[in-house]
DNA sequence: GTCTATATGGAGATAGAC
DNA sequence: GTCTATCTCCATATAGAC
């Protein structure tokens, strides 16, 4: 099974867990080649821009995965609120329930945050329109859309701060059922 | 008006300012320099055990303020429901309505979170119990207390990480309006 | 107490052999 | 594609004059 040439996907689920672990700045190229098995040579053979083509691929990647398995669930589906409890438990998932970090978080709290800016605000924002549009379509005004989307987003990223610090996974489990008894309320409160 | 020998407390919060910044790896000697007017050898003078125990020592100066201005005040008020309010007002104060980051927070998720672990772990968990005990007396049973004081804090710390990734202070402003209109409605759990 | 060297290490990045 | 030098730069930290 050839790899194709210059296939940098499957380095980039590695590099990512070096940024989550040490951030961009303390993610050295040693790490970097220590995690993914190559010498400086080979990583600069697959990212001629350095760690910082690293840090983009990484993003990028991260961006591509949460609008196909969240994003875009919550905009397609004609079951909104399945497709809420769906994806929030992709999203507990992908966090492995508050034991992994929001590396777009973390760079968004770091000196990163202007050399990325772009890429983090694209997609907290993406995330708030396409849950907004799911909550929309389970009845809730526009309006209230948006705060509650926002509401669940903050949520979940405080959760998972909260539980790095504390070193309490649970924190995050916790969270996650507040955001889910909270989301079906908003169809009551229209019709209320 | 002669300055008392060694005293760097006055050094202390534009050195968190540029940890605010530029986070732990990326808060240059230089950088610091420039925010104290000082040179290297002026700061290790105040700190010889360099950029570490700059850190450890506004990590300190801050659990100070939030031990004096918030958690003293829910624990010691009898009028639970007034400090909870004032608290929060405090806290947004603070943050500048969403304009600065936590930097607690922003340790938890960078690799400092190790070297200064037991520092973080403290702030989060005094302030949870901080607030749960004002919570508790305002009528919520103890379980309920540290659940609700737990979601405030996420919400706080999640909206601090949204509001920095999306450029919009106003998402802080919104997170702390629900907190608050949160908090009260525990009584009344309490005596359904 | 402040400064200007200076030491030393590790960072990101490059060159070029294989 | 991969590796091993190697380059350059800037980081922390120190020494010692003033």
């Amino acid at each position: 099974m050839a790899r194709p040439q210059s296939d940098r996907a499957h380095l980039l689920p590695l590099i990512a867990e070096v940024f989550r672990d040490h951030g961009y700045e303390g993610a050295s190229l040693n790490l970097i080649g220590n995690a993914t098995g190559l010498g400086k040579g080979s990583l600069y053979h697959f990212f001629p821009g350095g760690k910082e083509e690293m840090a983009d691929a990484v993003l990028s990647e991260i961006g591509n995965w949460f609008e196909h398995n969240i994003f875009d669930v919550l905009r397609g589906s004609d079951q909104p609120e399945a497709a809420l409890l769906k994806t929030l438990d992709a999203t507990a998932e992908y966090f492995r329930s508050g034991r992994r970090i929001c590396l777009v978080g973390a760079f968004a709290l770091s000196d990163t945050r202007d050399r990325f800016s772009f890429v983090l605000r694209r997609y907290f924002n993406d995330w708030r329109l396409a849950m907004a549009s799911a909550l929309e379509r389970s009845g809730h005004s526009p309006a209230d859309a948006k705060l509650h989307a926002e509401d669940a987003i903050s949520s979940i990223q405080g959760a998972l701060v909260l539980a790095r610090a504390l070193n309490e996974a649970d924190v995050f489990a916790r969270a996650l059922d507040r955001v889910r008894t909270r989301l079906p309320a908003g169809r009551a409160a229209t019709k209320r």
